[in-house]
DNA sequence: ACAGCGTTGTAATAAATTTGACATTATTCT
DNA sequence: AGAATAATGTCAAATTTATTACAACGCTGT
């Protein structure tokens, strides 16, 4: 399907010299406040344009459409394809593939999880965040579920490295009251929830919460009823093309915060870090070369 | 004149949690093509959100306008002031934070790393790997390592809805030489191995490849030793801006196999996943609403 | 100057959208 | 488990919005 690629506003300006007086001068109106003006009612941009609203009307006909409706529709696609096309630009993502090959399809799912996602954090909510996570102060609990238990044990991962006193508890195992017989007051829980919100990982943070326990939420965009609990709330899209949902959007997060963390403690993370690859040379688990 | 400055995008997303089932989900899909799906009429907004009209009437009117048409001219309002202000805002991904905060880096470095990674792999070797992988006439393997291993696991439990015959073998566990007693001609093993290359995972590897298996390997752009022995190896990107490397690109990949498996087997997939519901019932694992 | 034609506006009509009242359904609390 | 309450949808009325018909106006050329 050939796109047409030609925005109502090229059209008008086209079309600019074989208007007549007043339609000129809607026109004009139109592209002075494009495309806002022209999404309110026929009437409102009449006034505006101090045209009448037949003008209107005549107009939008002149121009190729049925009518002010469809006119508007048209404005509304464009705004919507706008909106998207930053990072669309990619027909495919994969050369030789069809645009409806999987990885094209659930790329561009992903890529627009992440735009969605990024799109409604505000930056002082995660530098606050960041902060806590990385509070050596405070001992640090990682929580995640069924599925989720894959990312927070990533997060564990790299948290263990960066800063002492971390711990992985997973909701699904039935040992995890143990955990918090030793938290207090101001002790930090990152808390992975996602879809098919799981009732061990609620009561979980119900308790930690009774004891005073900060909260920091990585869900979906449908939220966790563990989001009434928590201090910090980041809700990731994780709509895809398949019968599950993706956790991309969430590991870009999970990785940001892994890497804000290691800026705000840098000198004990590389010292850290040293020290782990000394014992790692002990142990012969890595290749030294290649 | 104070402005407040709050868009109806935000005061949305901070009443969220006051508003009903019915309401988010319209929030949502107010939000989803954002503003267009705003300025559209308020029926085809209800038809798009699966909502009745009233709910959305009731909805604006909860948000503090008087009406639908209110909402909308507000809508439009903010339409004209971001296209009037002269910073093109969309070159950050989180709006608010300087292009140089780690949100804004990191997301960079994931969506490049994404797009070499894609554009390296031939859709025809992906087709293959899939059918290797989704093909229940041969068990399936799943290998990671000391980071990997949650890559290994999360598609394990996906991997493990979709077909039988599906184990995970952590390299860094003592016990894997055990598994490899049943491995014969023909088994399909998935390993993942990234930077810092472990030796437990090629040894593996080797001896899975002297049974006959077959190898696909998830590896970086510096490719695991593994590769010489995989039938087929997908590398993915993963340069990031923080001392750790990023996981998403494979990640992305790892959810694309699991969709195009999904497709492969669907039959066997729905029912094996309805049972998995019947049992979920069973154990009151997750919560039935909300 | 005025006939003729194209342009524009006014007013009435038709169509659609929005809102309100009420019945039904889901959820919460006891 | 059942009553009370809140949420949601159906339907109809009211309002707004778009379109059509027609009259007035202004320009152009003779």
């Amino acid at each position: 399907m050939a796109e047409p690629t030609l925005t109502i506003s090229d059209r008008i300006q086209q079309e600019l010299d074989r208007l007549t007086r007043a339609e000129r001068q809607l026109a004009h109106s139109i592209l002075e406040n494009y495309p806002a003006s022209g999404l309110g009612p026929l009437t409102a941009l009449a006034k505006d344009a101090n045209v009448s609203t037949p003008t209107v009307a005549r107009m939008v006909q002149k121009l190729g459409f049925k009518g002010y409706p469809e006119f508007q529709n048209e404005l509304r696609e464009e705004l919507k394809a706008k909106a998207k096309n930053p990072i669309a630009k990619h027909d495919t993502w994969t050369e030789g593939a069809p645009s409806g090959h999987v990885l094209n399809r659930f790329t561009d799912a992903v890529i627009d999880n992440i735009r969605h996602t990024l799109g409604q954090i505000e930056p002082e909510t995660f530098d606050r965040a960041c902060a806590l996570i990385a509070d050596t102060a405070h001992p640090l609990y990682i929580v995640g579920g069924r599925i989720t238990h894959t990312m927070a044990e990533y997060l564990f991962l790299h948290a263990q490295i960066i800063r002492p006193r971390v711990t992985h508890i997973q909701s699904t195992s039935n040992a995890w009251p143990h955990y918090l017989l030793d938290v207090g007051e101001g002790d930090v829980f990152v808390i992975f929830d996602v879809r098919r919100y799981e009732n061990n990982t609620l009561k979980l943070a119900e308790m930690a919460h009774a004891r005073g326990a900060k909260i920091i939420l990585f869900t979906d965009q449908w939220r966790s009823p563990v989001h009434s609990l928590a201090d910090i709330c980041f809700s990731s899209r994780i709509v895809a093309p398949s019968a599950w949902d993706s956790a991309a959007a969430t590991l870009l997060l999970v990785e940001s915060v892994i890497s804000a963390m290691q800026d705000i403690n840098w000198e004990d993370t590389k010292d850290r870090a040293e020290r782990l690859e000394d014992m790692f040379d002990q142990t012969r688990l890595f290749r030294k070369f290649t």
